[in-house]
DNA sequence: CGGCCTTTTGTAATCGATTACATCTCGGGA
DNA sequence: TCCCGAGATGTAATCGATTACAAAAGGCCG
């Protein structure tokens, strides 16, 4: 016990309990090949032996990495906290390690992710990041990898990879159909960055559904964000600007709404008595922000562990029919932060 | 290129560039061995073939796992992303790759960690958490991989593994100094959960700059918090609800203090014209949150970096002397949710 | 009782690198 | 001229598992 002893091999468990290796390593992998007897003294002696299977020849002789890796455009965005929790349970069963990088901080070259599975470090790859390159993904294709990769949350237009997502346009549907049953139509939107295929889903939603209740629109209540804070809190110098405000805001995620809110209050207004904020995620914070935010839940939990299973599949049996994915549903949370329009302000 | 052919092996190189697979080898890991006009050609070769090594074989050989595990308590806290961040810049250059887990939805068992080590996946770990049981530790340092155990931010009392953290006393003390030099002198603390070392430093720093300086105390004034949102909305309610109301409040964490902040304004008080806080972190959002939050700044991009440098040492010269860890300089941020006392509160 | 099938176990090749040791070459000093 | 050492390269063992194939043991049937 003091000094760390070479750790134990097969062959160590084969010789201390008088059987073959072959035997010790069925033992291991498939139990049921093994008669009773001789399975219960080799599990004495693995016991015995303190025997630890070696990851590295294992993986070597079974041509696998046993891990996958998770690129996350932002690790510091509490967004991703939930998903992660969710993917790396979608794995718990498995005897797959969850490799993480954050995209942002780590920006991957074109080649990256297909060294990683070259170098055998990776069998599969989730991407929560819609901005890797066409080059970086066709690289993984060619090598014939292309099958192990699977998105979540967001995508790469015209690309075909299995995709796991929220219903994002039902979900700006929900949010609009909802300040619209409050009372309010002038509704502004605080949107996405160009080009991201989330701001561009979330957006049609919103204008599917403001048209189907014939509520008025006006560019300038389109506000360009990027989903951050101070994007939020820019759009509420925006808003406060104008002489003809609209009395709800939608914005394409809470961290935009936060922002937002703060910002409409510093210049006075009220939330949600003068004017109503919706927001979309659902983070953690979101509940305990003052006022509570309602928003669009996003079930993050969820969205990880499908992914997690979705690539466990296709790293399990390898030809698997590409299965169509269902959207995850969202759902409208109903907090403090909207209200009936009020009385003045939908009379002007 | 159509056909996944079977990626090349050392073997294959040697082939094509006429030498032995010892000469290819030496070429990758020590090319001063090899003459100029051979490893040429290898290298040539190389290319040609599009080789890649493969880890698990390295690894078997080499008795290591190319990796190390970063446990971390909520990936969803903010805090963490530029921590993380650090951390992977600081393996950047080597050839390790960074396992993440998030320890609060993926609790470790006692035995976890070690079998993590035991089998091969990881050559060392860094922990956030000071959370870890004793018997989780013990057990690595039993093993003998004790010694490539680093933590980073909070840590285990009673242990002594090498620890990375920010100067939490001073950094107490920079607050309650400017506070003071602002006038004020009834200062409030939300602290942390209680048994956090992190609580206790802190709470160390806030309590002998407030005696070096002779403010009064009051039990009241010590609010218990635990690092979250609520906490800080709570502490307001506190506040609030006080007839001898501080005119300042330190938080210990930037979270603690946007819910105290928006308790506080719901509550009808201003900031900082009424009431003057402090956090404790600096996370992205306190520049942008209303009123941007004056804080304590953890270089958390250098505590991740310095981390991974000194597991890094310990991981490529094995008997290293155990270096006196010095704590990561903080530092005074000096934005909006801080004022000079108003003077009908000092006057009361 | 011999042949055949099933169940259980063992033998040894294999995965793809690294590296100790052996070998060879060549130049310089005695 | 011969020997020695340095430098370059090759040979083959090794890391620790998995697994194809072979072999042995036992059961059953005609």
């Amino acid at each position: 016990m003091r000094q760390p002893k070479k750790s134990a091999t097969i062959q160590d468990v084969a010789r201390a309990a008088g059987v073959s290796t072959a035997t010790v390593s069925r033992v291991l992998s498939s139990p049921d090949l093994v008669s009773e007897a001789t399975r219960k003294t080799v599990q004495k002696a693995i016991q015995g032996t303190g025997y630890r299977v070696n990851q590295a020849a294992r993986n070597l002789r079974m041509k696998r990495a046993a891990a996958v890796l998770v690129l996350v455009p932002n690790l510091g965005k509490p967004f991703y906290s939930g998903i992660l929790a969710g993917i790396s349970e979608g794995f718990a069963g498995s005897d797959y390690a969850v490799l993480i990088t954050d995209t942002e901080s780590n920006p991957l070259q074109d080649s990256t992710l297909s060294e990683y599975f070259l170098n055998g470090r990776i069998d599969g790859a989730i991407s929560l990041d819609g901005g890797l390159s066409s080059a970086a993904l066709a690289q993984c294709v060619s090598h014939g990898v292309g099958d192990r990769i699977v998105f979540l949350c967001e995508w790469v237009e015209g690309e075909d990879f299995p995709v796991i997502s929220s219903d994002n346009t039902e979900g700006a549907r929900l949010a609009i159909r909802h300040l619209h049953a409050l009372g309010h139509r002038r509704i502004a939107h605080v949107t996405g960055p160009d080009g991201n295929v989330l701001t561009t889903a979330r957006r049609e939603g919103m204008v599917a559904e403001r048209t189907r209740l014939k509520l008025p629109a006006r560019p300038e209540w389109v506000i360009r964000g990027d989903f951050s804070l101070e994007s939020g809190h820019e759009a509420a110098a925006r808003i406060l600007a104008m002489q003809d405000r609209p009395t709800a805001v939608f914005c394409s995620a809470d961290m935009v709404a936060f922002g937002l809110i703060a910002g409409l209050i510093a210049g006075g207004l009220r939330v949600p008595e003068d004017i109503s904020v919706v927001g979309f995620d659902d983070i953690e914070m979101s509940g305990s922000y003052v006022p509570s935010l309602t928003t669009i839940r996003q079930d993050r939990h969820q969205l990880g562990r499908r992914a997690a299973e979705v690539l466990l599949d296709r790293l399990t049996s390898p030809q698997q029919l590409p299965q169509a994915e269902a959207a995850i549903p969202v759902e409208l949370v109903v907090r403090a932060s909207t209200g009936p329009v009020s009385d003045q302000v939908s009379d002007i």
